[in-house]
DNA sequence: ACCGGTTTGATAGTAATGCTATCTAAATTG
DNA sequence: CAATTTAGATAGCATTACTATCAAACCGGT
C-alpha cells in the first residue's frame, strides 16, 4: 500500500500505544480477528495471547483490559469513518450527493478509498460493530470524564454528519438525532437482518440493497417533508 | 390492586418459574432494582443473594446466569410493552392516534395502564431496557433454536406496531423495519440524551418532550410522505 | 399428627477469569 | 558498549461462575 492514513488515537484509550510497536499492532490485528470469530464475551487476553505466541502478561501492557481494547477498537472504527466521509464527500457540491456518500460509508458498501491501513481487518471491526459496538458504550463504570474521551470519535462523527444534513436543510431542527439514529439504525438493521430477520423487511440475497434504501428512504423523506 | 395482569413467560426462559414462589417474585423484583443500582456488568448472584438474604446456590435454582436472567427481565418488559399497545389502542378508530399511543408507550410517558403487576418496578425496569438491553440480544453464544424463543415477545411487539402501520398506510413497504427502527431510536436516543447529550437535539427539563416529538416526526414524515 | 416430596439454607469445593508481580533475556538507543 | 526499554516466562492471588451435597423447613394429602 503505498499511502496509508495513521488514525491518530488519543492516550487515554490505551496504556501503551499499540501503534508503536510490532506486538501492539499484532494485538490490534489479531483481537480483531478473534473478537469477529468467538464474540466479546469468550475473548480472554489469555486465549489472544495463546493466538498470537504471547504472553497474557504483555497485553496487559498495552491494554488494561479487554473493555479498553473494544472501546479502542470501536473508537478506531469511528475515526475511520469520519476520515472516508471527509475524503468521499470532498469535491462534492451537491448536499444530497454528500448524504448519499455518508449511507454508503455507514454500510460500507461501493466505498473504495484508498490509503486504508492494512494493519487492521476492517470486514472484521464492521462486525464488531455491528454485533459488540453498545457494550463499549451501553456502560456505566465509566467515570464522566473518561466518557468525554472515549465517545468523542464517535461524537465527532455525529457532529459530521449532523453538519452535512444542515448543509442539506439549514433549517432542520434534529439534526444530530437524526445523525446519531441513522449511524444507529444502519448498524442495528444490519444485525436483525443476519440474526433476526422477521424484525425487518430485507430478506434474500439483495437485502443489502434493501436496507440502503430503507435508510435512504428514513433520511430524506424526514429532510424533505 | 385490585386486577393484575399475568404476564406468561416461555418455560425456556429459566430452570424454576419465579411467578410461582415468593422467594422467585423476590429474584426478579431485588434482580430488576440491583441491576438497576450497579449497572448488569456489576451484578453477581453472590451479591444480589447477599441483599436478599438468601444464598447463590438458590438463585441458580431458577436461572442459570446472570444473563439468562437479564433476558428474562427484558422479555417480560417487551410482553409488557405489547400488552400496554393493545391495552392503549383499545377502541380507538384512528390509525393515526393509535401510532401515537404507541410511542407514548414507548417512551412510557401518559400511559395510565391500570392492572400494573406490582411484583416488578417499571421504571426500573425501563431503565434497565435502555441502559443494558442489547446485552441481552446482541450475543452469539445463543444458539439459533434459543434464540427463536428469546427474542419472540420482541418480535411480537415489532410485529404488532408493524400491522399499526400498515392500518394507517396499507401500502407501506418498511413495516417491521419501521416498527424496529421506532422502537430502538426510542430506547437509545433516551440513553444518549441522559448520558452524551451531544448526540441528540434534547437538553433541559423538556427534553423527554423533545425526544417525543422528533419520533413523532421520523415516524409520520416517512409514512406521510 | 405423620409421611413423602419439594424447596431452601448452609457449607464446600472447583475451574476459569482477571488481574499483578517479578525476574531474566532480548532488542533498541544513545 | 552501556543503558534503557520491551518482551517472555513463571507464579500467584482474589473473584467469578458455577456444581454438589446434605440437612432443615415447609407443605399437601391421608
Amino acid at each position: 500500500m503505498e499511502y496509508s492514513v495513521q488514525v491518530r488515537m488519543n492516550d487515554k484509550l490505551f496504556l501503551r500505544d499499540p501503534e508503536q510497536s510490532e506486538l501492539g499492532r499484532r494485538i490490534i490485528r489479531q483481537g480483531t480477528l478473534l473478537i469477529n470469530e468467538i464474540g466479546f464475551e469468550e475473548i480472554t487476553f489469555r486465549k489472544l495471547a495463546e493466538r498470537m505466541g504471547t504472553k497474557e502478561a504483555s497485553i496487559y501492557r498495552y491494554f488494561e483490559n479487554k473493555h479498553r481494547l473494544l472501546v479502542y477498537l470501536v473508537a478506531w472504527y469511528w475515526k475511520w469513518l469520519d476520515f472516508q466521509v471527509i475524503f468521499e464527500t470532498n469535491n462534492l457540491t451537491d448536499p444530497r450527493e454528500k448524504l448519499e456518500r455518508v449511507l454508503r460509508v455507514l454500510l460500507q458498501t461501493k466505498v473504495f478509498t484508498p490509503a486504508a491501513p492494512d494493519e487492521i481487518d476492517l470486514g472484521a471491526l464492521h462486525n464488531i460493530v455491528i454485533c459488540e459496538a453498545s457494550k463499549a458504550y451501553l456502560t456505566r463504570h465509566v467515570t464522566e470524564d473518561n466518557r468525554q474521551q472515549l465517545s468523542k470519535p464517535y461524537k465527532d462523527l455525529t457532529a459530521r454528519i449532523a453538519q452535512l444534513i444542515l448543509d442539506y436543510r439549514s433549517d432542520y431542527p434534529y439534526a444530530r438525532s437524526q445523525a446519531s439514529s441513522i449511524i444507529e439504525t444502519a448498524h442495528y438493521q444490519s444485525f436483525f437482518m443476519r440474526y433476526l430477520p422477521s424484525l425487518t423487511d430485507f430478506g434474500g440475497s439483495d437485502s443489502n440493497d434493501s436496507l440502503h434504501e430503507f435508510l435512504r428512504h428514513l433520511l430524506f423523506s424526514t429532510l424533505d417533508q
